[in-house]
DNA sequence: TAGCCTTGCTGCATCGTTCCACCGGTAAAT
DNA sequence: ATTTACCGGTGGAACGATGCAGCAAGGCTA
C-alpha cells in the first residue's frame, strides 16, 4: 500500500475528510484559497494517492477500460492496441488486454470477468458477423465499441462500430490496377466469412464493373477456409500458395489484390518463387499497411488504415458511451482509407513481349 | 454493477455473509455439507460474482499484473505479450499493458500509475541497463520481474532477471556461419548500449576466437546510433543500409549476424538491391525468430528465442514473488536458445568464382 | 455436575473514499 | 423583522467483502 490515506492528510492539513475530498473531485471552488493551498501541500508533503479499490467501491467507476483483440501477435493488432493504449492514457485510463483468438467463447468470458472487474466499456476487435454471446452483457450495461466491423442485422441495440470504408479502400485498390492498364486482375483471400472480407470483395467487384469489366469472370482464390476459418495467422503463407497457383494457371493474372498485407507479402514470396518480378511482371496490392509493408523488398502499395485516428475515435466514442454522454441508438463510423503507391504495382506488362 | 451482494446470497441461503464469505475464500470445510450445498445453490440462482474492488479495498490483493514493454506494435512484444496474457489467465490473473517507447520516465511513471492502482506485481520489458528509476517503488515492496535483460551491478536487491541467453544465442548463429565455410562475417546492429546487443556480440566475438581468428578484425557495423539510440522500431532499415555500405566495400563479407529479424530482414532487402542472392551469395543469420522469419523470402535462419517458456516462466516468479513464497535475494535466469537453420544461410561461396 | 474443548455458525468492526445532509454565521431579499 | 441564500466547511453513513472474536450446543473427561 502507498499508507498514506485521506485522513492523514486531513490532519496534517488541519481540515476534514470531507474537505480534502472535495479538493480531489473538482470542488475546489468550494473552500478557502488559503485551505485550498493547506490541503494541496499536504498531498505533496505526504505523497498522498487516492485509493483507486475503495475510490471504485465507492463510486462504481474505473479508469480502465477492457481491449480484446484476436491476438496481439499479429503486428496489426500489436499496433492498435499500441495506439488505444496512447488515447486512453491520456485522459487517464488503463487498458486491460485480452486475446480472444477469435474465439465467441473466449470473447464472451472475458468479457463476464472485465465486467465482474467493474469496467463498463470495452473495445471488442471481432469480425465476427454475429455478436450474440455478448447479448446479455450489453444489455446489463455494458459499454461496447466493435472495431473492424460494421452493423449489422440483429446487433444489440446500442452499439458503436468503427472500421475503415472496406469497400471504398478495396475499389481504390483495384482501381489503381485498372488505371496502371491491368485487366486481368486476381482477388485473393482466405475464407470471405468475415464482414470485413465481404466488404473489401464488393469492393474490388464494383471497381471493376465500374470499367465496364464483367466482376462474374474475376480470377478469385480463397482458399484455406476448411482447416483455419479467417486464414489469420498464415495469412501470408496462404497468399504464397495463391500466388504459386495462380501464376501456374493458363491465363495468370498480372496483377492481385490481397485481403490483407500479410496476405500480399506472401503473395509477393510467391511471385518470386515463380522467377518473376513483383512491380513489374506481376502487381500486388495489399490492405492495412502494417510497418513491413514499407519494409518489403519491394515496397507494397498498400491501403492505409487509418489505425491511429481509429484508436483514438474509438476510444473517445466508448467513454461516451460509458459517461452517458452518448446514449444514442446503435452507429457505425467508417473511416476513409487512403491508397498508398509504392513499388510493388506497375504498368500492366505490354502483352506483344 | 452485477448488482448482486453477498448480503443477499445469504439470505437467499439462510445464512449469514460471514459464512457466504468462508465459502468462497477456502474454508469450505468450516460448514455442514448442507449448509455447504444451499450457499452454493444460492451463488447460482442469483448469479453472484465477488466485486473486486471490495475484496481488494479489504484484503489489498488484486488478480491483476502489469506489463511494460517498449511498443507492442513491435511483433516480438506483441507475442510476448500474448504468451504473458496466456499463463497470467490461467492462474485467473488479468494484464494491464502499457508502452513505455522506451523512455524511462515514462517507465517510472506507469508504475507508479500501476502501484496507485493496487498492483503489486510488474513484468518490466526494457533493455536499459540502468534501473534507477525504479528504485523507490522496488523498496516500497513492488515486485518486479525485469524481461530481457540480466542483472547489473547497480540492481535493486530483489530483482529476478528472465532473458534469452544472449552470449550463447550469438555464438550460436556465428559457429553455424563458421561451419558453413564463412571467414568473412559481419556482426550488425544498432547502437551497442543495451544490455542484450553488448552480450550477444560477446558471443560473436567469442566464436570467431573459438575459431582461432582474431575478433579485433571482425567486421562490426554499427550505425544510427545518434537518431535513434535503440535502433528499435527502423531495425529493418538500419539492416538495409548496412547490407549496401558493406557490400560496397572492398572485400565484402559473406555472411552477416543481424541483432534481430527486422534487422536481418531488412539486410536481406539490401542484399537483394545489390543484385545478389540471400543464402546463396550471401547469408543472413537473425535472431528472435519472429512468425515473419520463416514467412521471408528466403525464410531467414535466426536463433529462436522461446517466447513462450520465458513468458510463462516470467509470470510464474513474478507470482511467488507477489505470493512472497519466493522473498530470495535477485537472481537472473537465462534460457536457453535454439538455432533455427532455413534458407537464408548456405555455404561460403567458392572465392575462386 | 462442574469444567473444558470442539463444531458450526454469526456479529461487527474495518478497509479508504465519497457525498448528502447539515451547521453556524453573515448578507441580501422580501 | 423575518425569510432566504450562500459560504466554507464538517459528520457520518454508506459501498461490499473479510476475518477475528465470540457464542450457543453438544461431547468429553474427572
Amino acid at each position: 500500500m502507498s499508507g498514506v490515506t485521506i485522513y492523514q492528510v486531513a490532519r496534517e492539513a488541519g481540515v476534514s475528510p470531507s474537505t480534502v475530498s472535495n479538493f480531489l473531485n473538482g470542488r475546489p471552488g468550494r473552500m478557502l484559497p488559503q485551505t485550498r493551498t493547506r490541503v494541496a501541500d499536504a498531498i505533496d508533503r505526504l505523497g498522498y494517492r487516492p485509493n483507486r479499490a475503495a475510490r471504485q467501491l465507492r463510486t462504481g467507476q474505473i479508469q480502465v477500460v477492457g481491449l480484446i483483440v484476436p491476438s496481439v501477435a499479429n503486428p496489426f493488432w500489436g499496433n492498435f492496441a499500441r495506439y488505444l493504449e496512447r488515447a486512453a492514457l491520456a485522459d487517464g485510463y488503463h487498458v486491460l488486454l485480452c486475446n480472444s483468438e477469435r474465439e465467441p467463447d473466449r470473447e464472451r468470458r472475458y468479457l463476464e470477468e472485465l465486467w465482474a472487474d467493474g469496467i463498463r466499456g470495452v473495445v471488442l476487435c471481432s469480425s465476427l458477423p454475429s455478436l450474440d454471446h455478448v447479448l446479455p452483457l450489453v444489455s446489463a450495461g455494458l459499454s461496447l465499441v466493435a472495431f473492424d466491423r460494421t452493423a449489422q442485422a440483429g446487433d444489440p441495440g446500442s452499439l458503436v462500430n468503427i472500421s475503415v470504408d472496406n469497400v471504398v479502400g478495396a475499389h481504390l485498390a483495384t482501381a489503381h490496377l485498372l488505371e496502371l492498364g491491368h485487366r486481368r486482375i486476381a482477388f485473393v483471400s482466405g475464407s470471405l466469412r468475415s464482414v470485413n472480407r465481404r466488404e473489401r470483395f464488393r469492393g474490388f467487384t464494383d471497381a471493376l464493373e465500374q470499367a465496364g469489366m464483367d466482376p462474374t469472370e474475376a480470377i478469385v482464390w480463397s482458399g484455406g477456409a476448411e482447416q483455419e476459418p479467417y486464414g489469420d495467422l498464415d495469412a501470408a503463407g496462404l497468399g504464397r500458395a495463391a500466388a504459386h497457383e495462380l501464376l501456374h494457371s493458363d491465363k495468370p493474372p498480372t496483377a492481385i489484390v490481397a485481403i490483407n498485407d500479410m496476405c500480399a507479402l506472401g503473395i509477393s514470396a510467391g511471385i518470386r518463387d515463380a522467377g518473376l518480378r513483383v512491380g513489374q511482371d506481376v502487381s500486388v496490392v495489399g490492405f492495412d499497411d502494417i510497418v513491413l509493408a514499407d519494409l518489403a523488398a519491394p515496397p507494397l502499395t498498400t491501403v492505409r488504415q487509418p489505425i491511429g485516428d481509429m484508436a483514438a475515435v474509438s476510444f473517445r466514442h466508448l467513454r461516451s458511451r460509458i459517461d452517458e454522454t452518448d446514449t444514442g441508438p446503435s452507429q457505425s463510423l467508417l473511416l476513409r482509407p487512403e491508397l498508398v503507391v509504392r513499388a510493388s504495382t506497375g504498368p500492366a506488362p505490354d502483352p506483344r513481349e
